[in-house]
This record gives C-alpha cells, structure tokens and sequence, in this order.
DNA sequence: GTCACGACGTAC
DNA sequence: GACGTACGTCGTGACA
C-alpha cells in the first residue's frame, strides 16, 4: 500500500475562515456569498492541484463535546453564528454534496479529533496523510508521513518544519498552548503566561506534567508559585487541548473515494451564487446543438425562412469582418429560430450574397418574426444595406444585459452568456488552435461560432426579458433603449461629411511646426529623444536638466510629465513650454487629423458608432472615430471642427442643453434658490459666484465667474474640498468656505446630496429620472478609498444619467417628428447635451423650431429647459440662431 | 508582429 | 488620496 495517500479536509474551519478573511461578497441581490466561495475556491484548488484519489470532508459536531462534558465552559465565549454564515450554510452543503466528496462527523467530537484519529489510523496502515486545513490546533497531529497543508496560503507543515520554526516536536505544540491557554477556545491555561513564556518552558520541560513535576528547576520565582498555584488549571488545560487519537471513526479506504462531481449542479449552484469565474474554471463549453446545419443550396434556405416563419422568432448573429456595419465584408449568418436548432449561412460561392440576401430579406422585413441578436443596431445596419430595413426589433442581448447592470463587466455575448447561463462561448483561438479573427474561421467553424452564438442568443432572451420585467426596466427598454436603436443606426449609416483636403493640409501645416519645436526642444535638451515618451522626457528634464519633479506616475517610478507639471515648469523652463505646444500639436495631428483622415470612407464620411450599452451612466459613446471628444477649445483645436461639413446647399444644426445637469440638480433637489435662478433665466455660474464670494451678482467679475463654474461642475462631481482648491489654484481653507457657503445658501442641495448616498448605502443602488439603473456595490466597502470613489459615482449617476435619459428620448421625438414632416434633415451626432442635425439650406428655419421644441419639451421639469441653436456651412464656424 | 498596460489628452 | 463619464494614441515591455 505504500505510496497512498488520504486527504482530510478540515471543512468547518475553512467556512468560518473564508467568511472572516472574504470581506463584501455578495451576490447582486444581496445574499452573502463569502463563506461559500471560500470554501469553494479551497475545493477547487485541492481538487485541481492535488487530484486526491483518497479523501474526507471532516466536519465538526453540532452537539456538545467529551471536552463541554470535562470543562463546560469550553469555548463559552463563542458568539453565536452570525446571521451572514448561517444564510450561507445551505448553499455550502448543496455545494459539497455536488461535489461527491466523502464526509465524516462524528458526534460529541471535534473535527480536529477525526483529523486526528484518521490520520494515526491511516498511518498505521501505512499510508500517508495530508491534512488540509489553516489551523495551527492541528498541528500536534504531524508525525512522519502526515503533513499539513493550507491551500489558501499555500504554506506546508510538517515535524521537520516544525522542529525548525519553534524547536519541539508537533505533540510539544499542545504542551505550550496548554500553558498559554487560548482565549477563543476558552481554555484558561496558566495565568500570566503567554505563548513565548510557555515556548520557553517546554523547550526546557517538554510536557506540563514534566513542567510540574520539576518546578523547582524553573529559575524565576514568581514563575514556579503561579505555576504551582494554577498546576491542575494546567492538566485541564493540557486535557482540554489533548486531540483524541480514538474518536468513533474507521478507516475504511473504499469510503474515501471521491466520486465525480456533478457539473450540472455546481454550475446551477454557481450561477445562483454569481461565481463567474468557478463557472468558467468548470469549462462548460457551449456545444452546438446536432439539429445545427450548414447550409449551403438555395432550397435549403428556403426550408429555412419556412421554418422561421412558422417560428415567430429569429435570433441572428452576422459573422463579419472589420469596420463599419455599411462597409464590413458579410462572412456568414447564424440563424436559430427555436431551442437547439438553427443553421449557418455562409456568403460565397455556393450561396452568393444577393440569393442570401432574396431570401431572408423578407424575413427581416416582417414584423411578425421577432429579431433577437446580441446587438440589434448592426443588424438593422445591415438588413438596411442588403435592401431589407429589419422589422420586430425585440431583443438586444447586451443592452439587456446593460440595463439591468450597467458597470457589472463589459457587455459582450461571451460575458452575458458566462453569467446569465454559465456556457462559455469558444472563441478563434479555442476553435481553431491558434489566434485568428473569428471572420476568418473556415465554414464549419464558422457553424459552431456563429451557429453557436446565435442559439445563445435565443436561449439567453427570455431570460433576460424575464429580467427586466422582475426589475422594473421594460418600460425603459422598450420606449427609450429600444426604439433608439434605428435612430442611432441611421445617424451612422448617414454618416458626417468630412473635408479631406482640408485636414490633410492642416496636417502639413502641423507636420511644420511639430518639426520647428523638435528642433528647439533637441537644442535645449543637448540631445535627441523620443519627446513622446514620457519616461525619456523626464530623464531629460529632471535628471539632465535638474529641473523640480512635481510629482511621481501612479505605475512606477517615472517622474510625471504631465499637462499640469510642465505647466507650473514653464515659466522657468523654455523646453516645457515647447514640449507642451509639442504635444498638444501631436495630438492634434495624430488623433484628429491622421486617425480621422483613415476612417472617412468612399462616400466622403465618416461613419462613427455609436455604443448604447457601455458607459455606466446610460450615456452613449462613440468609436471608430470617437466624435464625441472632437476638439472644441483652442485656436487650432477648433480647426478640426471646421473639417466637418455640410454638403453644398445644406447648413450643419447644433442644438444644446443649456446647463442640463445642473438643471436636473435644482428639480432633484428643489432647493429655491436654484429653481428661482432657472426660472428667471439668470446665469447661474455668476449666481453661485455671488452666493461664494457674498457680493451683488453685477460686481462678479470674469475671473469670478470662472471659479464658480468650476464649484458648480465640482458639485455635481461630488468633488471635496481638498479637489476644488487643487483645480482652482487656492488654499484648501479658501475651498472649504467656497463649499460651506454654498452649502448655506443651497441648504436643499445638500440634502438631496445626502440622499442620494443614504439611498444607495441602503439599496446598493441608483436611478435616474426615466428608472435607469446603476448598481454600486462598492459603496459598502470597508476601503475608504474605494468607497469615496462609489459615493462620487452615486452622486454623479443620477445627473450625468438622467441628462443621458432626457436626450435620448429628444433623440427619438426629434427623428420622429422630422420623418412626420417629411423634412429631409437628418440626425448626425449625440454630444452628450448637444445633438447635430444636417438640414437642406431651405429647411433651416422650420427644422430648428422642430429641434427646439422637442428638445425643450422632452420632459416637465420643475426647471425650464433650455435649448441653444447654432447653424452654419461646418462645425467649427456656427452663428447662434434666435431661438 | 501582437498584446496589454500605463501615461497622457481630448470631449461633455 | 482627494472630480464624474467616455475613447484614442503613443511608448514600453512581454510574448510569439
């Protein structure tokens, strides 16, 4: 038998470990998980690293031990289990009876005494024995051949580590906690000794008994009376901490044998408890379903839309190639029209695109087949582009999976799929062996892929749509997310037109003047280097030149380089004054000249997208170029802008919110001071200068103005004092008066603030003012650090999120109202507060009045709201319109 | 070459 | 440590 080895598990106390070292795990709906995932992470660790062929599971006794019986005031002082662990329990017993591991309890003894007894029973046998467990009461039992193993700190017992770390032997351990007592055990020990006194002494002595009977070998005389005074205390001790070597347990090898752990469950389990990455260690790979084809004659495929028609539904995932949806090469289609059955589609020979496209066009077209994908605006984008305007949009997997939490994990399929049913999607990389883009998988890859993801897709749906109906999101998804996907997607298809020669040549003009300051910055430096790595920077300035660091990177060790340190350096320094034009200059023609010039497409424009299910406020963002951070500011900066055109005969329309967030903050709020301000039309930012400098608003001057502006941007923030003073150049005294009067004078505004925290400390969440959702778990951190940034998130969301939910819904009443007219003017970008129309030269008038009175009627505020209307030939030369 | 990451900078 | 939400470019170091 040699060579075997039994693996005991002292369970019960990794549950109380993992639920004292696990701080804040819980699932979404707010069960404490942290017990549980202790405990399952240390089994799956065990399992994976040793693949035990021989073990037990040792639980303790709920019932009173031999030890209660000898002492009743064993471990008195024990709390009782707080509420957190005992909702916990149930779930650990499901999840250790997954996974079909032996167990054994016995009553009236502890799990340490099973341990124990196992162990020197299994050894006698001949076999080897590694306790697993954390707790050091253990280690007496380690004799040659049974070793101690804490998996969560991956640190290993055994006599000879023992022997090095203290100097005795493993049974001698029992001896000093006996002397030292242990108070959460209650175990009283020898007063006035602690565990080095004890050490010591058993060093010496060996045992207690040894210890008494030769006290007067022990030197210290207040040592030997206070042992001889507490000597039997000390045999209780020494009986109390004993482990038993004969608790009522066999070792009976075949009972010991794992079974195979039932994946089905642990991955139910898993979900309910919100253990992604458990899920994802069991590798439950999503397998295509066998009623899954790759079709490839025309008559199938007109089996196919027989069959979807009969369906009703039809989840569809496009398999495509790089760039935008109204230019991207169409690999394939995967459809899925019911449960486990569906059909790749690829585009080529066999089937070309256009007898494809003859087919399902009017599939797409029909209202009564209800569309479901993981992202229903390129499909639009597409259907639209082969000739067949998709109908019955129904179901958007991400921005489902986005409303109902927002900032939970990037909203991809594979992630949805991962937490909503436990599959793991496979990738290029996992399909074909080696890294590749999916669009160049092989057909019958590209069946599991695609074909995959789209029974995903249909599986996934009625979930999610169940989702949102428990959380009170289905208005907000079907009147605003929902109907917004075709108005963004006809803002991308449309495209702006972009003025090629023009930014190549302001392209040229920077190339110049970059070069110019090169040569400067080389000739101050004393030598060439690379001015935009701020690593070799800072050596130039700091280390060659001695200039004075002003702070360090958050990474490592580099000194910052940043706007704010080669600001202050300036005046002193002519190389930071240049390096900063430099880089300003740089950006310019990388980002927004270079980047841009590569993505305007044959017809002339750019084709942004626009992504509805990633930032976490519920605003939009866009990508490929983004041109929602097209540079406003600045003489060149606004130059960009003057690239982007209106074709000839028609002007570009800008409309934007004046102040819509803090807008939002008076109606929030309802502090009068605000509402009265906004009411009455005054400027708010010479308002709240007034309110903080306590003067007349007339005597506000320009320079006042601004840093009231800044407190108004920094309450909104949630910013601290300490922040305020930093942006506004000034002491952090002069701050906290800026704060505490407007504080005093917007009483309400506080309030509301306080509110908003109160709320989410107590429900974990956010809304904003159409429902919209953010969960921010992170509020109940006990890392101050952390927790102050989800209080700035909890303050910012409502606003930031509710100003997103007011210019989605103008978005959709100025389309609407637009297409009603049957005006030609179209929708080109969202700016946040702002949206850009272009508009026949003739409609301007009618449009902007459109534009203006849905934008301002959007919503009944206690507040007016305010549009500003802008128009001219291109985006950087617009002239206000008389609203 | 590709990728991930940090530093930096643009917008609202 | 200290101001919310995004995206893109560059340099750098790890990896193939």
């Amino acid at each position: 038998m040699a060579g075997k080895v039994l693996f005991l598990l002292d369970i019960s106390s990794y549950i109380y470990r993992a639920f004292h070292a696990i701080r804040g795990l819980s699932t979404s709906q707010g069960l404490p998980t942290n017990a549980a995932f202790g405990v399952t992470s240390m089994l799956l660790k065990v399992l994976k690293e040793r693949r035990p062929e021989y073990l037990a599971l040792v639980f303790d006794t709920k019932a009173p031990t031999f030890r209660h019986a000898r002492y009743p005031e064993y471990k008195a002082h024990r709390p009782p289990m707080p509420e957190e662990l005992s909702v916990q329990l149930p779930y650990i017993q499901q999840i250790i009876q997954a996974f079909h591991l032996p167990a054994v309890e016995a009553e009236g003894f502890e799990a340490d005494d099973l341990i124990c007894t196992l162990a020197k029973k299994a050894r006698a046998a001949g076999w080897e024995v590694e306790i697993v467990s954390g707790d050091r009461d253990l280690l007496p039992c380690l004799t040659d051949g049974v070793s101690m193993w804490d998996p969560m700190r991956d640190v290993r017992y055994d006599p000879a580590v023992i022997r090095e770390k203290y100097g005795l032997t493993p049974a001698e351990l029992a001896e000093v906690k006996a002397l030292a007592g242990d108070p959460s055990d209650n175990i009283p020990g020898v007063p006035g000794i602690g565990e080095k006194t004890a050490l010591r002494l058993i060093q010496q002595f060996h045992t207690v008994e040894n210890l008494l009977a030769h006290l007067e070998e022990v030197p210290d005389k207040k040592l030997r009376e206070r042992l001889a005074q507490h000597a039997e205390q000390a045999r209780l001790s020494r009986e109390l901490v004993r482990l038993s070597e004969a608790a009522p347990v066999e070792f009976a090898p075949e009972r010991f044998r794992p079974g195979t752990p039932d994946r089905e469950a642990l991955r139910r389990l898993f979900l309910e408890l919100e253990f992604t990455r458990f899920t994802q260690e069991l590798g439950f790979d999503a397998t295509l379903a066998e009623a899954f084809r790759l079709v490839t004659r025309p008559d199938e495929l007109a089996e196919i839309c027989r069959a979807v028609r009969a369906s009703g539904e039809l989840a569809v995932f496009f398999l495509v190639g790089e760039g935008h949806p109204v230019a991207a090469s169409v690999v394939g289609v995967g459809l899925s029209w019911q449960p486990k059955v569906g059909a790749y589609i690829p585009l080529g020979a066999s089937l070309p695109p256009e007898a494809v496209w003859r087919e399902l066009g009017p599939l797409f077209q029909d209202p009564a087949v209800r569309k479901i994908s993981a992202d229903l605006k390129t499909l639009w984008l597409l259907g639209r582009r082969f000739g067949a305007e998709p109908a019955g949009l129904t179901g958007d997997i991400l921005l489902a999976s986005y409303l109902l939490n927002p900032a939970r994990y990037e909203q991809t399929l594979e992630n949805v799929a991962l937490h909503h049913l436990g599959v793991n999607l496979p990738g290029p990389r996992e399909l074909l062996g080696r890294p590749a883009a999916a669009a160049d998988l092989p057909p019958e890859l590209a069946l599991t892929y695609a074909g995959g993801r789209a029974e995903v897709t249909l599986e996934l749906w009625p979930r999610l749509a169940g989702e949102l109906a428990r959380e009170g999101l289905v208005e907000l998804y079907d009147t605003l997310e929902l109907p917004l996907i075709p108005v963004l997607g006809a803002m991308e298809e449309r495209g702006i037109l972009v003025d090629q020669e023009f930014l190549r040549r302001f392209g040229q003009d920077l190339d110049r003047q970059m070069q110019k300051l090169e040569g400067d910055i080389y000739a101050l430096a004393g030598e060439t280097f690379l001015i935009n790595s701020p690593q070799q920077l800072g050596r130039i300035l700091f280390d060659k030149l001695k200039l004075t660091p002003q702070k360090k990177t958050k990474g490592r060790t580099a000194y910052s380089t940043d706007m704010e340190v080669l600001q202050s350096l300036a005046a002193e320094a002519p190389i930071a004054a240049k390096v900063l034009e430099y880089r300003s200059l740089g950006k310019l023609k990388a980002t927004y000249v270079e980047a841009l010039l590569k993505l305007v497409h044959t017809d002339g424009r750019i084709h942004t997208t626009f992504l509805q299910s990633v930032a976490a406020t519920g605003r939009l963002s866009s990508r490929d170029p983004n041109l929602q951070n097209i540079p406003v500011r600045g003489e060149l900066g606004g130059q960009i802008r003057q690239a982007f055109l209106a074709p000839p005969g028609w002007q570009l329309l800008g409309a934007d919110y004046s102040q819509m967030e803090l807008r939002l903050l008076a109606h929030f709020s309802e502090d009068p001071v605000l509402l009265a301000a906004f009411q009455e039309g005054v400027d708010i930012h010479r308002q709240t200068a007034a309110v903080v400098f306590g003067i007349h608003p007339e005597l506000v001057t320009p320079e006042m103005r601004r840093q009231a502006k800044v407190i108004n941007f920094g309450i909104i923030y949630g910013m601290s004092a300490f922040g305020l003073a930093k942006q506004l150049g000034v002491g952090n005294r002069l701050a906290q008066d800026f704060i505490q009067r407007y504080y005093a004078r917007h009483p309400k505004v506080r309030e509301y603030l306080e509110n908003t925290l109160a709320t989410a400390r107590k429900q974990g969440w956010v809304t904003t003012l159409l429902g919209r959702r953010r969960q921010i778990p992170q509020i109940a951190s006990s890392n101050r650090l952390v927790r102050q940034e989800a209080e700035r998130s909890a303050i910012n969301t409502p606003l930031q999120g509710s100003a997103a939910d007011l210019i989605k819904k103008a978005m959709l009443e100025v389309d609407r109202a637009l297409r009603r007219q049957g005006s030609e003017a179209r929708l080109l970008l969202q700016l946040h507060d702002e949206l850009l129309l272009e508009v026949p030269g003739a409609e301007v008038k009618s449009v902007a009045r459109l534009v203006k009175e849905a934008m301002e009627g959007v919503a009944a505020l206690k507040v007016p709201l305010v549009v500003d209307l802008r128009v001219g030939p291109n985006w950087g030369e617009m002239s206000p319109l008389p609203g």
